[in-house]
DNA sequence: TTTTCGTAACTGGTCCTACCATTCGACCAC
DNA sequence: GTGGTCGAATGGTAGGACCAGTTACGAAAA
């Protein structure tokens, strides 16, 4: 029976596994679930698994973003998606720097499609949420506030864009960005992004993609100034 | 002190925190580290914890693809920083044939700046190693080679890019990928794919980075149409 | 001698119980 | 009210016992 087909035998999946997807199941089926799951020692006892399994499942699901476990406090139910993005990339690129510089990279290949793509699709809706952010950052008073306005605006287009996947990695770079920020590794927002969101802004409104796509081309390699790169380092 | 600037006060990390990041690093420094772990109860012993708290730390290296773990076998160091990419965009996007169009837009927005870059700063080594990944597409007998030398080809440009971050964007797509071939969710491998890969292999070759990087965006558009996309799926 | 096959000794997987550490809320003294 | 104290609930850690695959080695068969 040289010529046979062999199927793979699937291997029953350990416990974990079984948990975990079970849970995960939960979690996306009924977002509206409440957001605080039972009790480990409970939670165990209804799902027939000892609370050692309970564990490793519900830790598994924490670092995949999908709960919050805190002692004392419980389990919650959130949606951090990103957040194994972004441990994966500090693996992968350890060096500060270097791995923002290699994410701004990204960022430019991404947000100018998100923003020719927002022209194209964006929904009133999503319209008005870019705007408010926009809006946000005229009134902005101190350097914390403006970063936030920034980076909503961004995300806001990314949403409008209709890819989640640009959508996370967005966010997987605000992040690491935070990060770097409270580890004292701070850059500055420049007076120019206000006009430039506002081009941009402008551009998405009047669906001129073509234009949407250059303004954020432009705005992400002066913005790279900010942080200490030259366009030169994000471009080429 | 209404304006005073307060501390985020650090919590004392979790244990399995610690030995996580302990066995990272002992993973990073030493790559060269003895492939296999000693056995969980002896590393336990050594680590001075408990054989709970150094399961849920294994499991959680596991998921981040730095460790891979069979009963009865041990416990081997892998580098499959992917992994956890790849897990997240399937819980992003659940439905398989959006999560692939999806991919494929990303794709397009990543890979005609990988040969771009590729064509600026290739090194001898790396263009060789493009070439080869050609040859092996010429010489590709069945449809599992074609894919195969296909995907090389690709990796091998992002590779030459420098962008790690790409690459490993590249490298969880490829697993998607096959992981939906697998479930018989296939495309097919155009004769055509040969064709434009030498375009864009003789464009890197040149150092012409512009037309690298058009010839890529070609490619991509028209492959784009073997998995059941059009252009407008992807470019719009 | 060579091959086969069963067993023993690993390995991780699961379960159980007990106890520690943190959090939150109810209650009490001031 | 304000602040402190204590107890209940929660997750965190520990250690032991046993189950379930995997491998290696030696005995039995060819």
């Amino acid at each position: 029976m040289t010529g046979a087909s062999f199927e793979y035998i699937l291997r029953s999946p350990t416990l974990v596994e079984k948990v975990c997807q079970q849970l995960a199941a939960m979690l996306r089926v009924d977002p509206g679930h409440e957001a605080k799951l039972p009790a480990e020692r409970e939670l165990a006892v209804k799902l027939g698994v000892s609370r050692n399994v309970l564990r490793e499942a519900t830790k598994r699901l924490e670092l995949q973003g999908l709960l919050e476990i805190r002692q004392g406090q419980g389990t919650r139910v959130v949606d951090r998606l990103h957040k194994p993005i972004s441990a994966s990339l500090e693996l992968l690129v350890p060096k500060e720097k270097e791995r923002m510089r290699q994410l701004f990279q990204v960022r430019y290949m991404i947000e100018p499609h998100n923003a020719q793509r927002a022209a194209q699709h964006a929904t009133r809706s999503q319209m008005k949420r870019i705007e408010a952010a926009h809006d946000c950052l005229l009134a902005a008073s101190n350097a914390e506030a403006l970063v936030v306005a920034d980076m909503e605006f961004h995300r806001a287009i990314a949403d409008a864009s209709g890819n989640q996947i640009a959508r996370l990695l967005l966010e997987s770079l605000a992040e690491l960005r935070e990060a770097s920020h409270a580890k004292g590794y701070r850059g500055r927002t420049s007076d120019r992004t206000e006009d430039e969101h506002l081009v941009i802004l402008t551009a998405i409104r009047d669906r001129q993609s073509e234009a949407a796509r250059r303004a954020m081309e432009k705005h992400l390699l002066r913005a790279s100034e900010d942080l200490g790169f030259s366009a030169q380092d994000i471009s080429e």
